[in-house]
DNA sequence: AACTGCTATAGTTTTAATCTATATCAAATA
DNA sequence: TATTTGATATAGATTAAAACTATAGCAGTT
């Protein structure tokens, strides 16, 4: 197993086509084919079920594509480690609880990168700021903002939970679940509040403030937890997310400003930019 | 740069020598001087200095090795994804904060893995358990421990801080300094009392809870934070620890437990075997 | 000074990746 | 229904890369 056999395997995954994928990576059909039949034996899995027109992922395949890709991010982060390094200059932005670190952070490195006279301070949202990443529900009313993220909240299962094999949870199978509560949320109290309506009640196990944490926990199998459904959290395989029937809570995540300034532009153009690429 | 590359890279790293990772590697010595002159090539960066008897890293080579560790580490686990699966059996292991997820998990799969029939519960550490991995400091009349790890509380600094730059830092040094506070934590509690005495006052920017989230928002430059440097953080290239000169803080993590079973006697030989890992 | 131990270079051999050609199969189209 | 199209798999050839053996060159040790 290499970096350029995963290389293939995620292009294929992505594109669904051994023959697409190695027109994308530029080398002839039967190497892909080649390449994905050597992964399989390494691993002793099929990776792809083969059908007359293109492929389709196995639930190997699945579970290794967020891995591949980890991997092949991490191995491109290695490059940049070694190349230059821009000079800097005050920006503060203001940054709202649970936004998910990865995500902020490749928001954050591009904005960086792309200007590199400017210095970027994280502040909490509530201070004196150029802009500030933030709930819809926190936007005042001097603000105009841009929208940025769209997250429903589901629920989060370890993978190997029996709910998890259920597409969708109706509320009374919650009953007496072990969970992890994320708190201050207010989803989590809407969740409360239509749970007492339904006469179902939660083993709560944890009060957890951090999503990547709850994530984490729910992975350990300390319980499920009711979570906005970002991708970096989507992603992982080890834990599954299932909306819960007759509960539609959804979260908007927005950039928000007072004046444009030259960065707080090129900061707007990149959140579009990083809304939509998380959005496919 | 591959895979096979940076595995004779980590190995030239800890050998110190061509010839010697050369016979680790199973290869011969010309083949890793070649890769290690291609990998060089690639990333545009010297990694060793040569000399006629062996090699030191150099700055660049320094900053690498953590990164090709972690990332063949994680390529390694990538392959243990797709080995068998065994059945479950409950075991309530309580745990404590900040105990570090990244190595929690490891050796939580090790413990998992070595006997199948066990199901693992994490729960909070004041609950009924049949172990839980704790501070020292939490220990409980009743209860046998065996050590596991222990960490100093280091400064932790984004790495182009110019702090940095220094070996220590003096208490001085930290006047105004924007700062992340961890709370509650005992060791910030000693780092105020210190700073009081010295007349010495931190910006305090965000007060977090986690280890982690702190760390991530020390590399995305909100300010400086006093940190257990564990292996798992202290390997972020990301950011710097330094010792605050004249204060010397240290935590002890411990496998606490009252009887012994099957199952504990396992997870203290594993708890046993993952501290001399990580303190080599 | 001679020996030892190391890295680098040169040229050769081996291995792996990739190529072209084409068989096979299923789906789409006329 | 027959034909065409589009896809993956297999076979054999070609190319590129990895690794080999041999040895030069240099510094350190005895």
């Amino acid at each position: 197993m290499d970096l350029k056999s995963l290389n293939y395997f995620i292009s294929v995954y992505e594109l669904k086509s051994f023959s697409a994928a190695a027109k994308a990576c530029f080398i002839a059909q039967p190497s892909v084919s080649a390449a994905i039949a050597q992964l399989e034996q390494q691993l002793k899995v099929t990776l792809f079920i083969r059908h007359a027109r293109g492929v389709t992922p196995t639930e190997q395949g699945e579970k290794l594509f967020p891995l591949a890709k980890q991997l092949l991010g991490q191995a491109g982060a290695i490059k940049n480690v070694f190349s230059e390094k821009p000079l800097k200059k005050p920006f503060n932005l203001g940054v709202t609880r649970g936004l998910g670190v990865a995500r902020m952070s490749l928001l954050l490195k591009d904005f960086t990168s792309a200007k590199p006279n400017v210095e970027l301070t994280l502040v909490p949202h509530n201070e004196n700021v150029d802009a500030r990443i933030i709930l819809k529900d926190e936007l005042q009313e001097n603000e105009q903002y841009i929208a940025m993220w769209q997250e429903d909240y589901l629920l989060a299962l370890p993978y190997d939970h029996i709910l998890a094999l259920q597409d969708s949870i109706n509320i009374a199978q919650l009953d007496g679940l072990p969970f992890i509560q994320r708190t201050p949320c207010n989803a989590w109290n809407h969740l409360q509040d239509t749970l007492a309506v339904a006469g179902v009640s939660l083993d709560v196990r944890a009060k957890i403030t951090t999503i990547d944490y709850a994530v984490g926990l729910v992975h350990a199998g300390l319980g499920c937890a009711f979570l906005p459904a970002y991708s970096e959290i989507i992603q992982r395989s080890d834990v599954v997310f299932r909306p819960i029937t007759g509960l539609q809570l959804t979260r908007e995540i927005v950039l928000a400003y007072t004046t444009s300034t030259k960065a707080i532009n090129n900061l707007k153009r990149l959140a579009r930019k990083h809304a939509q690429q998380l959005s496919e």
